[in-house]
DNA sequence: CGTAATTACTTTAGATGTCAATAATTGGTA
DNA sequence: TACCAATTATTGACATCTAAAGTAATTACG
């Protein structure tokens, strides 16, 4: 095969990858969806930010917050706002900086993230339940050399 | 290590892959929605609708549309709309059943489409780079167990 | 034939997300 | 000190998405 041949067949096979990458991802995701909100009656970034703030028990700014989710600042803001309202986290003022604000879980959020957070992750282990743990393992390394490659590429610009 | 503490592992694997897997989707999607943007003035669900049309010559119907591209009927309907108004594609009554519509790709439609996708293409390729042939084509592999995994289970309920 | 169930699409309300603009604060520097 | 650019969070306008209800057409079946 010519080396046009195979840079065609490389580049189909690249789209092929994406799409599949795409549906398991939104195939996961959509169950996870449903049932946060038929089990728990809250939504996906709801329980993302949860989770955020659970692994960073002395709070994140909204800057940090909106940086992990991986979504806008103005969508932080009113998700916030949601769980504020709800009494699950609070806006803590930052010392010296008045800009910023420190967003934590109240000690209610806590115990309604641990309930979740148990049922959860047995969703996403059902999920992953076609693969052995070598699989797994395979998965998550190859993952990380795309996650890695596009930073870097991200990084020259 | 006992079967308990075992079980904990995995169910960390399981969450920490899932975790990088919504990374990867969302760092390529996040890129080619800018570039969508940037460079032909549209978004990814009206290219992924056209991507859609472009697989199908014969058109599609809205459900049918609707449950390739993974969301709901009313979201399509919405979608549609746009392009429809913009004169990327048209709606064709359907002989023989007069409550279902098909949609189908305009000439200009299907030109604007060809010169996306070219880009687009290479967009998808570069996100790739970081993976040789043997690395995509194991990544391809392994993501095809998750989701006939998740589709059997889905098909018992 | 006629009614009930199903199917196809649209509409609506509300949550999520982006982008661009604004306001307040900070920090460096002339 | 006085200015000015960068940073931080919020707001507003709008696109996208879901879920649920609504409308119309078709099919199944007694």
């Amino acid at each position: 095969m010519d080396i046009e041949a195979r840079a065609h067949e490389d580049h189909h096979d690249a789209l092929r990858l994406w799409l599949r990458l795409l549906t398991c991802t939104q195939l996961i995701e959509q169950q996870v969806r449903a049932r946060l909100r038929e089990q728990f009656e809250t939504t996906l970034p709801r329980f993302d930010l949860m989770a955020q703030l659970e692994r960073a028990p002395d709070g994140l700014k909204m800057n940090e917050l909106s940086r992990r989710m991986m979504v806008t600042g103005g969508n932080v803001t009113g998700i916030t706002d949601q769980l504020e309202a709800e009494g699950m986290v609070q806006r803590v003022p930052l010392e010296g900086d008045r800009r910023a604000l420190l967003i934590r879980l109240t000690p209610d959020g806590r115990k309604a993230f641990a309930q979740m957070a148990t049922v959860h992750e047995s969703w996403i282990v059902d999920s992953f339940a076609g693969l052995s743990g070598r699989e797994v393992e395979t998965l998550h390394k190859l993952l990380g050399k795309v996650k890695q490659h596009i930073n870097a590429a991200e990084a020259v610009l």
